[in-house]
DNA sequence: CTCTAATCGAGACGGTACGTCGTGTCTTAGC
DNA sequence: GCTAAGACACGACGTACCGTCTCGATTAGAG
């Protein structure tokens, strides 16, 4: 068959980069992200690099696929009482943005997604149906919490776009914001 | 009194490079949109546009601004159906996107917002309050079809949000994805 | 006694190499000529060039050595006068320069020589005490054309330093200098 | 006439440039002279480099054409007698090779001329008509010790092209040869 | 007839330098 | 004082080669 040969791919390279890539990625953001800085963070060439990804973009889909740009996913609770679990949920999220660099870091993202196409599916396909989000609102259909026909994927990405934009329009992100927003989608007025 | 003097702005070059960067953002995108390509594009020195603008953020912020960039904006109808009309708005936002480059434009606004707060507070500026769409939902209120307290502003928030990630995310934009979305929102199954 | 024992280099490969070096020299020129393209030219890995030489230096010199790399040796005429001789035979030598590539040929063997020891001595060998031209000097010092004492070696090096100095200077070659520079060595006026 | 404008070249960064390439060439010769390194060392973009010479033979070249790289030309006494003063010539020349770095430096010169058609002029204007060793050859006709047809340009190529080719062939350049060499232009055989 | 060790092709590796592009600042001359 | 033009120091780009280092796969003696 084909006629392989020659050295193997350096294992340790591959993660040096990407680590590299995270840690850069997440303390400058994704425009001073450059490859030059990656291969000297990563002590390696800047051929190895290109040799294996083809852009900034990709290289960035790769660490954000090996769970090294975001933190552990948010569980939403499960109280039995849907609305209270959203807004928890929400608030959490909020909390996180709140923190230093982390609306950047969505900004980032976004930024990076607007460039690679990967990275938006990848970001896409870690929020879509096998969520922590999508599960807790699979157990509210089950619950009759929500209407049995309802669009679960869709319901999640109205709830994500919603904190994306906030985050690239620089909206504040306080409780009560939380709360309106859990509204919009469940129906009714906010409790507070 | 003060030593008032000189030549005044040129109000030519002003236009001239606001349009130019109209122009390349539109055909090239955001990170393809250089400020010396703008300054060729528009016969205009480089310095010209550094006195006047601190960024190429703050150049499309501009741009943007002076309804250079985004096409009419759509107007919602108002049959008395507020699920109906929703939904062919939505349908017409994701007709503008699946017209050549039109995902493109939305992305390239994303990756200038991620950049610049400008860019993103103007852009939920033309979306917000004051947009089409929250006028629609202000008669929908007054008309009964939505509950008095409903946050009409996180409502449109998280209808363009829900465009915004599927824009980056490269999720296909149908029209039952539209129908989808307004159930979301308004409650109960999609029709079909 | 001696660990003697594995595979026995590659005539073939060995063959490849110095052909390919000749071939890349001869087109592209001494500076042009990169390890990595002999390799790829000769079919050959980039290890089995380094496993024999140490820098394309001693590359060219072995396929110098080899008579890869020069057209024929100019063989100067005995037609018992030696001023018509050593003319024909320079005039011989500017027409090889004449032709397409060949003052290219003298000015890379001289930038192979500027880097490489080894090249230049082997060029140097080549035209020296065992030459054509030196076995003609050698004749007219029997037949007493030339004085007794004269330093064959030297009176060969001002030839060819002279031909060589015409091909970095890029001075023109004509048949007219030829005769010029036979007077020079020989002594009194050129005939025409 | 023409428009012209901008800002105007910077002598500064001209000269700086020029004594930069010229301390690297003769500290490391013209094979380790880089356009990154030229740039390092006179505090310069390499865009500026670019921007006035095409390759680093030019700016060769040009630092040649400035005096850079070269020391003071050598004088060959006028005593009146030509042979022992061409002798005298020879051997400082040789002096000059001997010194350490002496015969690097008329490689790196043969290596650049080989590489650009300006070196090898500009080394050929320098050694040529113009020089001072035309200049004692030119009295040397004048005084009836050399006769009067003889062709001074190629008389004084000669023994320059003996100079380079025994720097390129690493020939040892001893006083016998100062004499040898003498005495195949000047006819007869070695005094010693 | 196996074992062993040097060679082969291939090709990834950490590097250096290339020549280009864009940045934001500056210096001209012209209006 | 603004403008078009354009040079400047700088930083990053993506590419080409360098010389070194694995990798299987051959391929000869030595046992």
């Amino acid at each position: 068959m084909t006629g392989r040969s020659g050295r193997v791919r350096s294992e340790t390279a591959r993660v040096a980069i990407l680590q590299a890539t995270a840690r850069i990625f997440g303390s400058r953001g994704y425009d001073h992200l450059t490859i030059e800085g990656v291969a000297a963070e990563a002590g390696v060439g800047k051929q190895t690099i290109y040799r294996w990804w083809h852009s900034k973009g990709e290289l960035v889909a790769d660490a954000l696929l090996e769970g090294l740009l975001l933190p552990e996913p948010l569980l939403p609770p499960d109280t039995g009482d849907l609305r209270a679990d959203l807004t928890t949920w929400l608030r959490d999220v909020f909390g996180l943005l709140q923190r230093p660099g982390g609306d950047d870091l969505v900004r980032s993202l976004a930024a990076a997604a607007a460039e690679n196409a990967d990275v938006g599916r990848r970001i896409r396909d870690s929020l879509g149906a096998t969520s922590e989000l999508a599960a807790r609102l699979r157990t509210g259909v089950e619950a009759g919490q929500l209407p049995p026909g309802v669009a679960i994927e869709d319901f999640g990405d109205v709830l994500v776009g919603a904190v994306v934009l906030r985050a690239l329009a620089r909206t504040e992100t306080d409780e009560a914001a939380a709360e309106r927003l859990v509204s919009v989608v469940l129906g009714g007025a906010p409790q507070r």
